[in-house]
DNA sequence: TCCATTGCCTGACTTTAGTCAGATAACTAG
DNA sequence: CTAGTTATCTGACTAAAGTCAGGCAATGGA
């Protein structure tokens, strides 16, 4: 029943709010306001650049820019210039800021640690276990899917990620003029469409599709990152693509796919796709599926 | 290894601490600051007394008061005097601060809500069962186990509570008298011990002992409150009692069961425990066991 | 009955967190 | 070279969150 996982999920945030709670106002032992604490944990052990910060941490640059003075002046941060430029600037932690990251992580290692000492190691298997296992999912929920402009920086990464990895799992390769890397308009409305999956605004997998004529889509491009597996993402981005399909006014979709990417093909056959014969001279291809919308 | 586990939780509190903020954030859009929020949540459906108020939420007396004030302002809370004490007050929710807590519910239902609509009911189920592993464990390594006087309030529920339990599942039931509900100090120090576990100060187990003779000990009321079961409890609250018999001078203890209670058997041989002649006349004994310390 | 304690309230205060409007210097496209 | 843009900084401001000291009435134990 949806309401009980509703219930759950509210009862876990409140259990888990109270511990992080502690770990925050453990970090105020070290008599420095939150906010500062936090920059310094974002700056890190590397640096990072102001404009980053702001974005990572959400601040506005003025207040960023105090909390700076305030860091420097307690002699736990440099502030200094890019190389590329002279405007935009990078804080690194001095030694003394890193003892002091230090010391901070002492606390939150602590904390960590009196969460698991009272459990057998047994139960603390179990709870870390669980805690990876909420981790994942949480973030697959948070994975978003939005139709974007298959030229664009993001998408030509993902299509990069897809022709490196299907090249090294076809027994004898994968040429891009072969394997018809169309682009143009294909996967651009009216014709068709191009998605792109992302967490945290990386992006994390793509799938296309276009109209073969006016009543048939192609599905095209499907795409997950290896960090993203197994979380049903593709089949999420399977669904928004038989949506748009449907959208461009197709009846029947259909895509070929090659016997050494199993997943895919169980993925396809579990959501109602049926092999039908070659439909095209892909090379590549050894499968072809189609299903009625 | 123990670093991992440690770096899995420390990773586990960054990802949900982000989905925390989301949430607390999102109360901010019924246009009240968080803190007035909370104190909606916490005083409820039934109201609550101040103190209780002040307590659970850490507040200053000062500070409550105002926020009270400013709820009251809103229409949305009235403070009352309580029955039994005159200067004690008592706040509860006018007919609109129900309005108000139901319209927060729901924004704490959505952003749950939120979290489930991406993904699949099967990552749904596998999601929200991991949430109450993670709750279930964190509620374990909260409980704190304390010696304590075996004549308070807290040990004396607990004792009746085990009494009662242990009544339901002998066959021929449970006689206090004849039991040997013994007390006086033969459980306090330097006799023996009395040890409380609690979760959030609720009693939620017990667990005695006492010197036989000089080197012998026995353990004695053992109990776990069914809902703390299954959290390797009753193994912690075994080896404290442990520690305190050879801190009280014991080589070897000793404790009697009843083929009844299985879990118990199985704990005791799990921890090293042997099977022995029988040691007393307890008449609801009917296994003995012995460890060497 | 007295007096220390308890529970709450009020006023005055501080710190933390965050916003807004310029100012300045460096960069970039034309 | 210029005009617009970008990255940061400074000063002035506000709201939220929290602290402290004193006060008053009710309570409870001696």
């Amino acid at each position: 029943m949806e309401n009980s996982k509703i219930a759950r999920i509210r009862s876990f945030n409140r259990a888990v709010t109270r511990r992080v709670g502690a770990l925050e106002e453990s970090y105020l032992s070290r008599g420095r306001p939150l906010s500062e604490a936090r920059l310094l944990f974002e700056i890190g052990r590397q640096g990072a650049a102001l404009g980053a910060l702001r974005q990572r941490l959400g601040l506005d640059s003025g207040y960023l820019s105090r909390m700076l003075r305030s860091l420097e002046a307690q002699g736990l941060v440099s502030v200094g210039a890019q190389d590329d430029d002279a405007r935009a600037r990078y804080a690194k932690l001095t030694e003394s800021g890193h003892a002091e990251l230090a010391a901070y992580d002492a606390l939150a290692d602590d904390q960590a640690q009196s969460l698991l000492m009272p459990l057998s190691p047994a139960a603390q298997d179990r709870l870390v276990a669980a805690m990876a296992e909420v981790e994942r999912l949480m973030a697959a929920a948070a994975v978003t899917i939005v139709e974007e402009d298959p030229d664009s920086a993001d998408a030509n990464q993902c299509l990069d990620l897809y022709v490196t990895e299907v090249a090294s799992r076809f027994t004898d390769g994968f040429d891009t003029a072969k394997g018809s890397t169309a682009s143009g308009d294909e996967f651009t409305r009216p014709r068709g469409a191009f998605l792109l999956a992302r967490l945290d605004g990386n992006p994390v997998g793509c799938g296309a599709v276009r109209l073969l004529d006016a009543r048939t889509a192609e599905i095209k491009r499907m795409w997950v990152s290896p960090q993203a597996r197994g979380m049903g993402l593709a089949m999420r981005m399977l669904h928004r693509l038989e949506e748009i399909a449907r959208d461009l006014g197709a009846h029947t979709v259909c895509l070929d796919t090659n016997r050494a990417l199993t997943e895919a093909q169980s993925l396809y056959e579990r959501q109602g796709y049926e092999e039908v014969a070659r439909f095209n001279d892909n090379p590549y291809a050894d499968r072809w599926y189609s299903k009625r919308l």
